[in-house]
DNA sequence: CGCTCCATTGATTAACTTCAACAACAGTGG
DNA sequence: CCACTGTTGTTGAAGTTAATCAATGGAGCG
């Protein structure tokens, strides 16, 4: 498939081993990237551990990790976004969870991966050996008690996407990403930000066609709810945006 | 709402301490109810935690716990069938999970729950306090191991199901939903088993409309795929099952 | 027996997908 | 710098799926 080669960012040896941070001190909540300031923390959850490897960067569209394969490593991300994908029995493709610096994939894996991670813009990830997750958990309770509500609040996003999929209308899903995007990746008080992912991607995050992505956010633009580009967003008017949705057509 | 009122299904005292099991033979997995043998097994997870009530009886339909008030608690279930239930602003409903003996209600509850959980059936339930598991998982690791084991296996589900509402057919999410529902509550060997719950509990699970579920049981009747009644399922041929549906039609 | 709830079937409509064409943009090499 | 080319995004028209609206059937229960 891909043929792009991973490079280090760093020349640092593998398998260094710094000190373990203290125990408090971990990030609240699993999504760090959400507040751009924990976006540039110097420290992350899977900071510290043995076995880390520098950061390793992925071109765009390269491969992280490869469904059904062996999870023996956890990857964090330190830059970029990534998607993780699944297909079904006949090859159509949904894109799960889009993932961003702080994020960790391969956190709910036990043996092997259920999904393909792909790097959708270039990015920076640093390889963990689940082997030094799981001691470092067994000894170090409140690191458990981290990566347990990071799980649990991956849990609670999954289940936000599974009623957007399950009962929400075209504009509606398209509305409701623009604003989780905004909350993701935007700045606070800004009402522009820019989607790292092209149309494919969101299309297959949303449960729809490319098509109906393009024709939901024109629609939007014509109503004056939004501006659009190719890749820059800016809401006009984020507060009416879900109100103007209830409405429908 | 509901009016119906808990009855508790013993008369031991709440409250109750006993002592704690030895940190190794936790269920290894989240699901024990998957495995027939499990689900009548004598220890279950929360077995042993202290301020753990008796069993709590609730009637079909009866909420269990309501959407937006705070996770004091989780309720792990010893008998029947529960639903997680979420609303869309617009007030249409989504199933987003169905939990069996040995599952656990609030395990990715943060601050407050984000959905509601209702009895599906007549069914069983004990009240552990959150701060009884919290403090439970800090001092023994197992036990925190197999919270996140049983966490990382409802997220893999949940990505299964992210799939099957974003990409799937009518009829092959019904056939999925019949093969999840062989899986979770039939018997081995045997291609029939009773649904616990209504066309329009599935229908709300699945992303469909009863009429929909209705029209899908039916065609799949025809083609002698399965055999239903109201609540009664025969897999004819479950190995077709999925095939069958990838000509669609 | 009649009532109510749930399930099923039919007819129609609406939403989204599919198929098709075109436009806009980025990258490349001349 | 610009033409060339491939990719991505947008728009239009037709087709399909599932939702909606409506009516009937059937089981359980007082």
């Amino acid at each position: 498939m891909l043929t792009a080669t991973a490079t280090r960012t760093s020349p640092l040896p593998m398998g260094q081993v710094a000190q373990l941070p203290p125990a408090e001190g971990y990030p609240a909540g699993p999504h760090p990237a959400a507040t751009p300031s924990a976006r540039a923390a110097a420290t992350t959850l899977l900071d510290g551990l043995p076995g880390a490897r520098p950061g390793v960067t992925f071109a765009r569209d390269q491969e992280i990790v490869a469904d059904g394969t062996p999870a023996h490593a956890c990857w964090e991300i330190l830059s970029g976004c990534v998607r993780l994908v699944s297909l079904t029995d006949d090859g159509r493709r949904q894109v799960t969870d889009f993932l961003y610096p702080g994020d960790i994939i391969g956190l709910e894996a036990l043996d092997t991966f259920d999904y393909s991670a792909e790097a959708v813009t270039r990015a920076t990830l640093r390889r963990v050996p689940r082997g030094a997750i799981e001691s470092r958990a067994a000894t170090d309770a409140a690191f458990a008690g981290a990566l347990r509500r990071m799980l649990a609040e991956r849990m609670r996003a999954a289940r936000a996407r599974l009623v957007l999929l399950g009962r929400m209308s075209a504009a509606q899903r398209i509305a409701h990403f623009l604003l989780e995007m905004q909350a993701r990746i935007g700045t606070p008080g800004s009402p522009t930000f820019d989607l790292p992912m092209n149309r494919s991607d969101i299309a297959d995050y949303l449960g729809l066609t490319i098509e109906t992505v393009c024709r939901g956010l024109t629609d939007m633009r014509r109503r004056h709810l939004i501006a659009v580009s190719r890749t820059h967003i800016t809401l006009r008017d984020a507060a009416a945006l879900p109100a103007a949705l209830e409405q429908l057509h």
